[in-house]
DNA sequence: CAGCGTTCCTGGGCGC
DNA sequence: TGCGCCCAGGAACGCT
C-alpha cells in the first residue's frame, strides 16, 4: 500500500522522466479516475494538452506535477495524483500494451516514453487544481509530513495532546500529520510501546514526541530500502515488497514472536481494520 | 464542531 | 472445480 516513502519513491521517479516534458494527449478510460476532477474528464484532457511539466511534488500521500502557465492562466496549476491503495505509475515505450486496470495515459510531444496511470481498486485519481503558495488548493487542508522542512514537531504534539481521541486513528488523521498510514502507524506504535486505543490526550507530551520520531525514522527507514529495489521504468511501487518481508515488527506479523520481548503478537480490529500489536509491550488500555 | 462510523472499489486467497 | 466470503485501506461524507 502506497503510503509515504512509496509515494515519494514514485515522485522521484517522476522527477528524472517527466520533468520538463510537455504533455500532448492525456487519454482517460472512464470517468472513475477524473471524479475528483469536478469538470469532467473531458475538461482535464482538454487542459492538459500542451502543459509542459515543471517539477514532481509531494506532501504526505499526495502527489503533484507542477505545469507551466497555460497561455490564458490565471493562476498556477498543478496535476494532483493520489495513488489510493494500488494506484501504479508506470514510465512505458508508447507501443507497449496496456497493462489491465490502466485508467489513464499520458503521452508527450517529444514521442518519447509515457505514463501509465494502473489502478486495480480504483480509490486513487487525477485531478487539476489552482497552486497557492505552492500547494494545489485541494490539498491544503493536508498537514505537513514529518519530511517537510516546514513541520513544527513541537506544534503537532500540542495538537495530538489537546485530542481526545485514540492515539492510533489521530496518526491516521492526515490533517494532523500527513504520510502515516496503518503499516507505519502499527510499526510507530510498537517501538514506542504504546497501544493504538490508548486516549492521544492521556499520553505525555515526550510519548507523543516519541511517536512521532518513531513513525519519521521508519518511513525514513522504508525509503532507503524502497528507493534501490525499483527498475527505473517502474515508478511505482509495488509496496515496499522488499521491506515487508525483512524489516516490519508490527504490521502483519500476528502469530509471531515480538522482536523485543517474544511474547506472540496479537491482531485486534480497530477503526474497521486491523491492528497487530504486542499484548506485553502494547498493553491495552483499561476499560476499552 | 470534533469525533467517529460508513462507504467506495476489486481481486487474491481460502474454506467448503 | 467452483462458488462465495473475507480482507486490504485512504479519504470523503454524514450523523451525533
Amino acid at each position: 500500500m502506497p503510503e509515504l516513502p512509496e509515494v515519494e519513491v514514485v515522485r522521484r521517479g517522476l522527477a528524472d522522466h517527466v520533468t520538463g516534458r510537455t504533455i500532448s494527449t492525456v487519454v482517460l478510460h472512464g470517468h472513475r479516475v477524473a471524479r475528483r476532477h469536478a469538470p469532467g474528464p473531458q475538461d482535464l484532457s482538454d487542459r492538459l494538452a500542451g502543459r509542459t511539466v515543471t517539477g514532481a511534488h509531494r506532501r504526505g500521500k499526495y502527489l503533484w506535477l507542477s505545469l507551466a502557465d497555460a497561455p490564458d492562466a490565471v493562476a498556477d496549476e498543478a496535476l494532483i495524483v493520489h495513488l489510493g491503495m494500488s494506484g501504479q505509475l508506470l514510465v512505458t515505450d508508447p507501443a507497449d500494451a496496456e497493462a489491465r486496470h490502466t485508467h489513464a495515459r499520458v503521452s508527450f510531444t517529444d514521442g518519447g516514453r509515457e505514463l501509465r496511470f494502473v489502478d486495480q481498486r480504483t480509490f486513487g485519481g487525477f485531478a487539476l487544481a489552482d497552486l497557492v503558495d505552492g500547494v494545489p488548493t485541494s490539498v491544503a487542508h493536508i498537514a505537513r509530513d514529518p519530511f517537510d522542512p516546514g513541520y513544527d514537531r513541537d506544534a503537532v504534539v500540542r495538537d495530538i495532546k489537546a485530542r481526545r481521541s485514540g492515539i492510533k486513528r489521530v496518526l491516521l488523521n492526515q490533517t494532523v500529520v500527513s504520510g502515516i498510514g496503518n503499516i507505519y502507524a502499527d510499526e510507530a506504535l510498537w517501538r514506542a510501546q504504546v497501544h493504538g486505543e490508548r486516549l492521544a490526550s492521556a499520553l505525555t507530551k515526550p510519548t507523543i514526541g516519541r511517536l512521532l520520531d518513531h513513525a519519521r525514522d521508519v518511513m525514513a527507514e522504508a525509503l532507503g530500502q524502497g528507493g534501490t529495489s525499483f527498475d527505473a521504468l517502474y515508478v511505482n511501487v509495488n509496496g515496499a515488497s522488499g521491506y515487508f518481508d525483512r524489516s516490519l515488527a508490527a504490521y502483519g506479523q500476528e502469530g509471531r514472536p515480538c522482536p523485543r520481548c517474544g511474547s506472540t503478537m496479537r491482531r485486534e480490529q480497530f477503526m474497521n481494520r486491523s491492528s497487530t500489536s504486542c499484548p506485553r509491550c502494547q498493553v491495552r488500555p483499561r476499560g476499552l
